[in-house]
RNA sequence: GGGCGGUUAGCUCAGCGGUAGAGCGCUUGCCUUACAAGCAAGUGGCCGAAGGUUCGAUUCCUUCACCGCCCA
């Protein structure tokens, strides 16, 4: 059977080759997993996307790492799983929700909780998609068969086991707390939702009266409003300017409540008039207090922001219209002292962008220290997780040592519904805070539960509240493997490997795995935690949805192709988690980063292109390796065949080939993408295609061109799969075209090459440099003396060395080849002495050109003694430092010996060229 | 206020104890039949500032300046 590999177009098409292997892949379920096939497991699970998201930078950037390492291990032999899914993200889905009903003139109450419920699948199901669509186009390896959705019937069961879980050994609990309520979405939200932004606002002084008539205190705040719920005016113990008055009572204005002066140590003396008003319904200091101290817990606000019946005659009225009144009114019964104007921080809520308001209510938490403790004792003891790069431990580290309570319960109805179950025909038919309840994974089991508990029949209403989407987030590595069910998929893949994700989701995200983990399945959910930066907009500025600045990745993958926009990202990311910069021309929609990568696709493309036209219709199997291996010492299997440069690209190939998987287990892909580059394109494609170029020829000797094209054909296949984990769609074409493998084939599941160290020859590497830089020189006196690109020249290489004189001799043809020379001597001494002539030196070696026409001698003296004086300053800095006895000291001897050498070739070179200069004149 | 990161060629960034690199840009030649999305040859930097350690500092330490991020 003969198989010929057809030519491929000149320029690469990006569009239709990755939409042909997207299909492919994903039609044939190529990157399904099978725990049962044996291998050490590779697992790494998606960080989940907003089900209604639309795909963005930050997700191209985090998608692309992954899949790198993914398709890597997976060549690597591992048993591999990339698992794909998408999170609820109650919040953003209610809100948008709620704005299209809002645009319809209603309310989700309107609608009712079933009816709202049916509205958010349907939309989740039309949109829902959008997101994992986008994904697909970034080619990434992932196992479709095992995609989850937080709200699935399996990740929902294992939330309702853990919160029973958690609830039953006593680490969640409902409670009236101090919450950070946001008014716009009518919800509770975490610490980590709130942002504090500086606000140039005013401090607002007041007077509160001594109920006795014997004077008063100066108090000042930056929300005058919450004067009507305080219950307490605090000063600090130690301050002697109001010890007398601790224990008095004051009259607070407007409300007429009688209040006391307490005593607390939390009181800074030095702020303001060291008295402070307390108001433990609205602020958290305030309520700290107020517990101390057995203060009243006064709320005078309305959830939606109003305040409520406590406020007297501001009820009804707007949080922030109420600011205004007050004052006003303070101001009309003098009580009103001053009013500066003061920059401060507000809390903002981060989802409803309006400034969050502390309010007493009732709410579910986790007791966070014992999951926070255990994961510290991982993290202590156990090094687990591994932070990539390390610094980020710290921040992980001080974050869970500080972190507080976790209120799970939102005030939602997209997510996952708290499974309790409250005993209403106990308070009334209502729930309130003292309404029993029980909780349970569902609602029969409740009902048996509640009937022991409260005898039979008891009427049970489920909490309305929907948990915070990061409580089932934070199963996620676990969850999707089938826990709390013992699964095959656990067993094999869990603990995953790493975890791939931006620095801003440590705390959200990161935290909350370790945490559960730890406390559910007793380990660490991974292994490793890589952690990358997030991609700055062309002017280094953070891109966001407020900012408008986004760059679509979409647009730029339409444009250059995936590979090359996955590429540009891998290769940027060189460094230490560093934040990337991509840059981009809004008006044009291009980037001049992606297209230098699309033009690399461009490039091994065309190599590819000729390597395919020069095989005689043979594939890399028919051809068969140049060389077989192992090579041991003293074999001759058809080694011998190879010529110099065969034998420097294989062992430049095999030196990338080691450095890139180093680099990779090491979590450097940029550095490992970036040798790739200069290997293909500088070793390869600048050296190795045109060396070979005239052994290709029709009436080159047989075995030498036979042995170029196997040498071409080896290690083209071997850069396909070097490089197919950044670039999976265009090495996966040119694999197909050029190995004509059978169907089923692919690439991205074909072995990754191993380093062949017995190729690898540094010394002749070196040798081969002085081919190249004697090139070098001959086309740079070329260019200089203006001499045609098609005009061959006579050249005379003049070295002492005796090594030098064997490596020119052994690669003349090569320097006659590209250099374009058409009469080349190698010589120990000139004879006789030649003119005009232009000259050069590279090593030792001075190379010469005579010219039989005019040569333009001032120019070639200027470029002559430039020269010289810059090798006479090496040779200078060189000696001085060669002269300092305690550098010859201490300095280790490798280093004084490269110093001697480099003096010596400079010198010699110095020599030369001042020989040249004497003939010129 | 506390912590972290950055400051290297016109631009975007590598390098991080032995005297500086890439891509893009710019200049000059080339349609040398794999590639003009290319080839070849060039141009371009007292490596933010000042001290210190060292035989030697862009690289390590200290201080400072500016830019950015996180936490209060």
């Amino acid at each position: 059977m003969t198989v010929t590999i057809p030519t491929l177009s000149s320029i690469y098409d990006p569009s239709s080759t990755e939409a042909k292997w997207q299909k492919y892949w994903e039609d044939n379920q190529v990157y399904k997993a099978d725990p049962d096939r044996g291998g050490k497991p590779y697992c790494i699970m998606i960080p989940p996307p907003n089900v209604t998201g639309t795909l963005h930078m930050g997700h191209a950037f985090n998608d692309t790492l992954i899949d790198v390492l993914v398709r890597y291990h997976r060549m690597k032999g591992f048993n591999t799983l990339w698992l794909p899914g998408t999170d609820h993200s109650g919040i953003a889905v209610q809100a948008i929700l709620d704005k299209q009903l809002q645009a319809e003139g209603k309310s989700r109450y309107d609608l009712g909780r079933e009816k709202f419920l049916e509205r958010a699948w349907q939309w989740k199901a039309q949109s829902g998609g959008t997101i994992v669509n986008q994904l697909r186009r970034l080619g990434v390896s992932v196992d479709w068969s095992r995609e989850r959705f937080t709200l699935d019937e399996g990740l929902s069961k294992a939330v309702m086991e853990a919160f029973t879980r958690l609830y039953e050994s006593g680490l969640i609990y409902r409670g009236k707390y101090l919450v950070n309520w946001c008014p716009a979405t009518q919800s509770a939200v975490s610490d980590l939702e709130v942002e504090s932004l500086e606000v140039n606002g005013h401090l607002w002084h007041f007077r509160y009266g001594l109920t006795d008539g014997s004077g008063y205190v100066e108090v000042a705040t930056t929300r005058p409003e919450t004067m009507l719920g305080d219950t307490a005016v605090a000063v600090n113990p130690n301050d002697d300017r109001y010890k007398h008055l601790i224990g008095k009572t004051l009259t607070l204005p407007i409300m007429n409540r009688e209040i006391p002066v307490i005593a607390d140590e939390l009181v800074d003396p030095e702020f303001g008039t060291g008295c402070v008003k307390v108001t433990p319904a609205h602020d958290p200091n305030d309520f700290e207090m107020g517990q101390r101290h057995s203060l009243p817990m006064i709320n005078i606000m309305n959830k939606d922001g109003t305040l409520n019946e406590n406020a007297g005659p501001f009820q009804g009225q707007d949080r922030f219209v109420a600011r205004k009144n007050v004052v006003q009114r303070l101001e009309a019964d003098s009580v009103l002292v001053k009013v500066e104007d003061y920059k401060h921080t507000v809390p903002y809520s981060d989802r409803g962008k309006v400034p969050i308001e502390p309010l007493l209510s009732t709410q579910w938490f986790v007791k966070i220290r014992p999951l926070a403790d255990k994961t510290l004792e991982f993290l202590d003891q156990q090094s687990s997780p591994e932070f990539v790069p390390q610094r980020w431990t710290k921040v992980y580290r001080d974050w869970l040592v500080k972190l507080k309570d976790w209120c799970i319960s939102r005030q939602l109805w997209w997510g996952h519904q708290i499974p309790a179950w409250y005993a209403v025909s106990e308070t009334g038919g209502e729930i309130t805070d003292d309404t029993p309840f029980v909780v349970a994974q569902n609602e029969a089991e409740a009902q048996e539960k509640a009937d022991l508990q409260f005898g039979l029949n008891v009427k049970l209403i489920q909490d309305p509240d929907v948990l915070d989407t990061w409580f089932s987030s934070g199963l996620w590595p676990f969850s999707t493997l089938g826990w709390p069910e013992q699964t095959r998929d656990l067993e094999f893949y869990y603990p995953t490997s790493t975890l791939v994700t931006g620095f801003d989701i440590i705390f959200f995200w990161v935290a909350r795995m370790t945490m559960m983990a730890g406390h559910f399945t007793n380990q660490m959910p991974f292994r490793d935690v890589y952690i990358h930066g997030l991609v700055l907009d062309e002017n280094g500025k953070k891109m966001s949805k407020s900012a408008n600045n986004g760059i679509d990745p979409l647009l730029l993958i339409d444009k250059y192709g995936t590979d090359a926009l996955r590429y540009t990202l891998v290769k940027e990311v060189a460094g230490a988690g560093q934040n990337i910069r991509l840059e981009y021309n809004r008006k044009t929609d291009e980037s001049p980063s992606v297209e230098a990568s699309r033009n690399f696709t461009n490039k091994l493309w065309n190599a590819s292109r000729f390597v395919m036209m020069n095989l005689d219709g043979q594939t890399p199997q028919q051809l068969r390796s140049p060389f077989n291996l192992p090579l041991t010492k003293g074999d001759h299997d058809g080694s011998e065949a190879l010529e110099l440069s065969d034998r420097w690209i294989l062992s430049r190939f095999h030196q990338v080939v080691k450095q890139t998987s180093d680099y990779i287990d090491n979590y450097g892909l940029g550095e490992a993408a970036k040798g790739l580059y200069d290997f293909i394109w500088g070793d390869f494609c600048d050296w190795y295609i045109e060396l070979v170029k005239s052994r290709l020829q029709k009436d080159a000797a047989a075995q030498s061109r036979q042995v170029a094209r196997q040498t071409l054909a080896y290690v083209l296949e071997g850069i396909l799969k070097l490089l197919h984990p950044f670039m999976p769609h265009i090495t996966e074409e040119i694999w197909y075209t050029l190995t004509q493998t059978e169907t089923g084939q692919i690439l991205g599941l074909q072995s990754y090459p191993e380093a062949e160290t017995t190729l690898i020859d540094t010394q002749l590497e070196q040798q081969f440099e002085l081919l190249t830089g004697t090139i070098r020189t001959i086309r740079n006196l070329r260019a200089e003396a203006d001499i045609k690109p098609g005009v061959k020249v006579t050249v005379i290489l003049q070295s002492e060395s005796d090594r030098e004189h064997q490596i020119l001799t052994t690669g003349q043809a090569y320097i006659q080849d590209l250099a374009k020379v058409e009469s080349l001597t190698i010589t120990n001494a000139l004879d006789k002495e030649i003119e005009p002539v232009i000259a050069g030196v590279v090593g030792t070696v001075q190379v010469l050109i005579p010219l039989a026409g005019v040569i333009d001698v001032a120019a070639l003296r200027a470029k002559l003694e430039k020269s010289l004086s810059k090798v006479e300053a090496e040779a200078k800095s060189l000696s001085g430092r060669l002269s300092n006895p305690k550098f010859v000291d201490k300095a280790p001897p490798e280093v004084v010996k490269g110093a001697q050498d480099a003096m010596e070739e400079a010198e010699k070179q110095a020599e030369i060229l001042r020989e040249r200069l004497r003939h010129l004149a």
